[in-house]
DNA sequence: GATCTGTCGATTGTAAGACAATCAGGATTC
DNA sequence: GAATCCTGATTGTCTTACAATCGACAGATC
C-alpha cells in the first residue's frame, strides 16, 4: 500500500517501467486533491477513457484502487464518485490523522538523525516563504514537502504511507478552504517550537508540539469545511 | 419514514447486489489471512480464474484492491505475490496498530456506551473459553469478535477500519505461531482490566492498560515471527 | 393536478479474445 | 565453468460484446 503519493525518490530507485495504472492513479490522484474533481462528482468511466486516452479496463483497475485508498466511493449499477465527506468524518479522520502525527514527532525525537532535523528545517523555512508570497501552488507544493520530510524523518514506512493516505484524503480542506488570511507566522512559530523539541531529543516535547500546533490548524480546518459545505449547497432549506 | 420492522424476505429482496469482485477479495482475504496462500507466494492470475471461476478482469480489478490494501505486491511484469513481511515491517505495522489500538480505548473510555462494554465483556468471556477450549478456529473467530467490538466501540469508523487493515495485515503472525501455549489466563486478565479502566471512564488507564497487554503480546508476536521465518527457509546461511 | 407505472437510455458488471512487452530460467556455446 | 542467447510463461493493455441495473421521463389513472 505504499502508492498514496509516491515520492519522487521512489520513482528512481525502482528504475520503472512505471504501468499505466500507476501513472493513471497519480493523475486521478492529483484531479480530485487539486479540486478538478470536488466531492460529489460522478466519474464516469467512458469520460475518464477519452479525457485521459486510456482503455476501460485500466480505468477500473485504477478506480478500485483508489477505492481502497478512500478517496472515491464505487455504488454498485451506478458507479465511482468522489467521495463525499460530511463533517463527522472529517473529524473522525482528523482524530486518526492526529495521531499518527503525535506518533511521528515522537519518533521523529527518538530516531531522526540531524540531516532529518536539518531537512525538516528547510523545508519549514520554504513554507515559511510561500506564505508569506501567498503564491496558492507553492504554498501547497512547500506543504506536501514538509510533510513528506516530516513523516520520513520518523523512519517508519509503514507509518508514513498511512500519514501520506489521510492526508490525500483530508487534502481538500486545504484547497476548498482558501487557507486562510492571517496567522502563518503564528503557524510557522509552532511547526518551529516542534523541531526545536526534535532537536532536543525530547519526544514529550515533540508530542506536545504537535497537538498544540493540531488545535490551531483544526479550528482553521473545520471554518473551511463549513464554507465549503456551503458553497456546495446553493439552496436547500425546508428539507430535513 | 416508517421504518416498519422490516420482515427478512424484504431485507433479501433489497439486499445489496454484492458485485463478484467484493466477494472475491472477501475470499482472497480469507485465503490469505488463513494461510492458504503464504507470505511470498505467487498468484497467478490465470490460476486464480480457474480456481475461483472468474473472469481475469475481476481477479486483476481485486488484486488493485488487494494491493492498496497491503496485502499484497504486483511487480510489474512479474505479477501479485502475497506481501512479504520481514522483521523491520512487522515492528513498523505494530507500532501504528499500536496507536490505534490506544486511540480506540481513550475513544471507547469517553464516548462507548455501557452496551458497548457488556457487548465487549461478553467478547472477552467468549474468548476465554476458546482459548481454554484450544480451538484454532474458534479462537480465531472470538478474537476477531473481540477486536470488531472493540473497535466499534470507539465510535469512529474510520479509525476502526484502518485498525482493521492493520490487523489483516499482521493476521499472519496469529495464524503461523501457534499461538503459545501457557498464559491465556494472563492476558484475558489484562483484557479485562482494560473494561474496567473503559467502565471507569478513565481514558488514561485504559490507554495504559493497552499498552501493558501490548507489551507482552508483542514479545509473543516476534517469537512467532521468528518461528514463522525459519520454517519458510529451511536451507540458506551463507548468504548476506 | 398528483401519483403511480412502465418504458427507455445511460452506465456499470462481467466475460472472452488477442497481442505486445517483459522476465526467469534453461540450453547452448565458448 | 561462465557468459550468452533463446524460449516459454506471465503480465500489461486494448477491443469488443452483452447482460443487468439504475434513473429519469412520459404516459396513464384516479
Amino acid at each position: 500500500m505504499p502508492q498514496v503519493a509516491a515520492p519522487e525518490h521512489a520513482i528512481a530507485l525502482t528504475a520503472s517501467p512505471t504501468p499505466v495504472r500507476a501513472q493513471l492513479a497519480r493523475r486521478l490522484r492529483a484531479l480530485i486533491t487539486e479540486g478538478t474533481f470536488k466531492p460529489g462528482d460522478r466519474l464516469i468511466e467512458r469520460e475518464l477513457c477519452e479525457r485521459l486516452q486510456v482503455s476501460r479496463p485500466s480505468i477500473r483497475e485504477t478506480l478500485r484502487q483508489l477505492e481502497a485508498e478512500g478517496l472515491i466511493d464505487i455504488i454498485p449499477n451506478r458507479g465511482p464518485l468522489v467521495r463525499m465527506i460530511d463533517a463527522t468524518e472529517v473529524l473522525e479522520l482528523w482524530e486518526v490523522r492526529l495521531a499518527m502525527e503525535c506518533l511521528i514527532a515522537r519518533r521523529f525525537a527518538l530516531h531522526g538523525s540531524s540531516g532529518d532535523a536539518d531537512d525538516l528545517e528547510r523545508r519549514i523555512k520554504a513554507l515559511d516563504i510561500a506564505l508569506k508570497a501567498q503564491d496558492r501552488a507553492r504554498i501547497k507544493a512547500a506543504k506536501n514537502a514538509f510533510y513528506e520530510s516530516f513523516a520520513s524523518g520518523a523512519h517508519n514506512e509503514a507509518l508514513a504511507a498511512y500519514f501520506r493516505q489521510l492526508t490525500v484524503r483530508l487534502s481538500f480542506l486545504w484547497t476548498s478552504s482558501l487557507m486562510i488570511p492571517g496567522r502563518p507566522a503564528e503557524s510557522i512559530g509552532e511547526q518551529l517550537a516542534m523541531l526545536a523539541a526534535i532537536r532536543a531529543r525530547n519526544p514529550e516535547a515533540a508530542h506536545a508540539a504537535v497537538v498544540l500546533h493540531n488545535e490551531h490548524a483544526k479550528a482553521i480546518a473545520m471554518h473551511g469545511l463549513r464554507l465549503f459545505e456551503q458553497s456546495r449547497r446553493p439552496a436547500a432549506a425546508a428539507h430535513q
